[in-house]
DNA sequence: TGAACACAAATTGTCGACAACCAGACGGCG
DNA sequence: CGCCGTCTGGTTGTCGACAATTTGTGTTCA
C-alpha cells in the first residue's frame, strides 16, 4: 500500500485519471474484467491509491467509450458484449475496411512516409504471431488498420473505424484464445497483399482484398460463435 | 440567484450534470457560445447554482463529444470549427446519407411503425421552415435523418451518423442564418421524395436521392464558405 | 532598451466528508 | 403462506477546501 502511494507520488499532476483509464481499459479489452463485473469507486480508489474523483472521471470516459455501463445511483459494471447486433457490427466493420483501404491506395503515391508506419505495424503483428501473444496480435492488428485509415486521411472515418476496432477487441480476444498454437499466418499474408496493393496505388485490387480480408475474419468469428452456441446447447441438454 | 437555487432544488438527484451538459451543448450548437469562448468551471458553477463537480463532469462529456477542448491545467474552451477538414466531413456525411437511406428502403416493408416516426419528423421540419426558426430547422433535419438511420437498423451506423450530424450543426447554423427569409423549401421537397422512395422499398432510387440531397447541401455550404472567404479577403485588402 | 528572473493572481486537479438514494433483509399483517 | 412496509448497509452524487501549476506582470540587471 505504502509502495503504491510512493510510486504514485512520482506521477505528474494530471495523470491520475489517465492511469486509471488506461489500466481499466486494458483490463476490460483483455477480458481480465469480464462483462458484468462491478466497478466500485471506493475499491478502485483504494487500489490505485488515490481519491474517488480521478477514478470517477476515468469511469466517465470509459462510459463514453461504452466500455462500462453506469447504473444511476447504483454501481457501474463492465458493459456486456452485444451478440445480438453482431451482424450489424460486421457490416459496419467490412465497410470501414473497404473505405480505409481504398482511400489509402488512392493516396499512397503522395505520402510514402506513412507507408513506413503501416509496414512497421505489420512487423509488430508478425512478431506477435510468432510470439503467440494473442493480446499483442489484436493490438497490432488494430494499429495496422488504423495506420491504413490514417493514410487514407479522413479523420472522421479514422475515428469511427478506431472505435469499431476497439469494440470488437473483446470478441477477437475470445476467438483468438481458441487457437493459441494454430497460428493465423493467413492474416499475415493477407496483410502483405493489402500492403502491396496500397503501395501500387491499385484501389480496385485493394478494395477486393479488403472485402476478402473482412469476409475471412467475419466467417471465422461466426463459425466460432456457432461452435460456442452449439456447445452451450449440448451442455444445457446434458 | 436565490430563484435559481430554489428552482434547482426541485431537480432530482442525478440531474445536475445532465442539466449543465444539455444547456451548454445547446448553447454551443446554437453558436451562442462562439468557438474559442473560455468555459470557466467556477463561473459555470455559480451560474448554475451548484458545485464544481457536476460542472466538471458535464465538461468531460462535452469533451468526449469533441464540442469543447480541455487545455490541461488551464481552462477549457469551445472547440473550433474545423474548416480544413470540411471536404472529408462532406465525404463522410454523404456516405452516411446513402447508407442510411438505402438501408431504410430495404427494411421499410417490414417495419411500417418507424415510417410514422420519420413522417412526424418531416412534419416538424416543415413546421420549423414555416416558422422561419433556423435552430428548429436544423434540429428537425437532424432528427429526420436519424429516424431514417434507425429504420435502417444498424446501431453502429446510427451512432456515427448522429455524431456527424451534430458536428455539422454549427456550420449549418452559420449557413442557415444567411437566409432567414428565403426558405429552403427545396429541402422539404427532397425529403418528401426520399420518404416516398423509402416507403416504396426502392433502394436504388433512395440511394440516388440521397446522393442528390447530400450533394445539394454540400454545394450550398461550399458556396456559402466561398462567399465568406471572398468577403473576408476583400475586407482585409480594404 | 532588452531579456531574464521572481512574484502574484487565477484556474484546475485532487482530496476527504456528508447526504441522498437504492438493494436487500427483516418483520408485521392480511 | 405470501405481500407490503420498514430498516439498514453500502454506494453514489454533491459539496467546500486545499495544493499544484500556469499565465501574465513587474522588477532588476546587463
Amino acid at each position: 500500500m505504502a509502495a503504491a502511494v510512493e510510486a504514485a507520488k512520482t506521477k505528474t499532476r494530471g495523470s491520475g485519471t489517465q492511469k486509471v483509464y488506461e489500466t481499466l481499459r486494458h483490463e476490460i479489452l483483455a477480458m481480465e474484467l469480464t462483462p458484468g463485473s462491478p466497478l466500485d469507486e471506493v475499491r478502485l480508489s483504494e487500489r490505485f491509491g488515490m481519491s474517488r474523483t480521478p477514478v470517477r472521471e476515468a469511469l466517465l470516459r470509459l462510459a463514453s467509450d461504452s466500455l462500462v455501463t453506469t447504473l444511476p445511483n447504483r454501481n457501474t459494471i463492465v458493459s456486456a458484449i452485444n451478440f445480438a447486433d453482431m451482424p450489424h457490427y460486421f457490416e459496419a466493420l467490412t465497410l470501414m475496411y473497404r473505405i480505409s483501404t481504398r482511400g489509402a491506395a488512392a493516396r499512397a503515391p503522395h505520402d510514402r512516409a506513412m507507408m513506413a508506419n503501416i509496414r512497421s505495424r505489420q512487423d509488430e503483428f508478425v512478431a506477435a504471431v510468432e510470439a503467440q501473444d494473442a493480446f499483442a496480435m489484436i493490438e497490432a492488428n488494430r494499429e495496422f488498420h488504423v495506420a491504413i485509415a490514417e493514410l487514407a486521411g479522413n479523420a472522421y472515418y479514422t475515428g469511427f473505424f478506431s472505435r469499431l476496432l476497439d469494440e470488437g477487441r473483446r470478441i477477437l480476444r475470445l476467438y483468438y484464445s481458441t487457437f493459441e498454437d494454430q497460428l493465423p499466418r493467413q492474416y499475415v499474408n493477407e496483410h502483405e497483399d493489402i500492403i502491396a496493393a496500397i503501395e501500387a496505388g491499385d484501389t480496385e485490387r485493394a478494395d477486393r482484398l479488403a472485402v476478402a480480408h473482412a469476409g475471412q475474419i467475419v466467417r471465422q468469428i461466426q463459425e466460432y460463435l456457432a461452435r460456442e452456441a452449439e456447445q452451450a446447447r449440448a451442455l444445457s441438454l446434458g
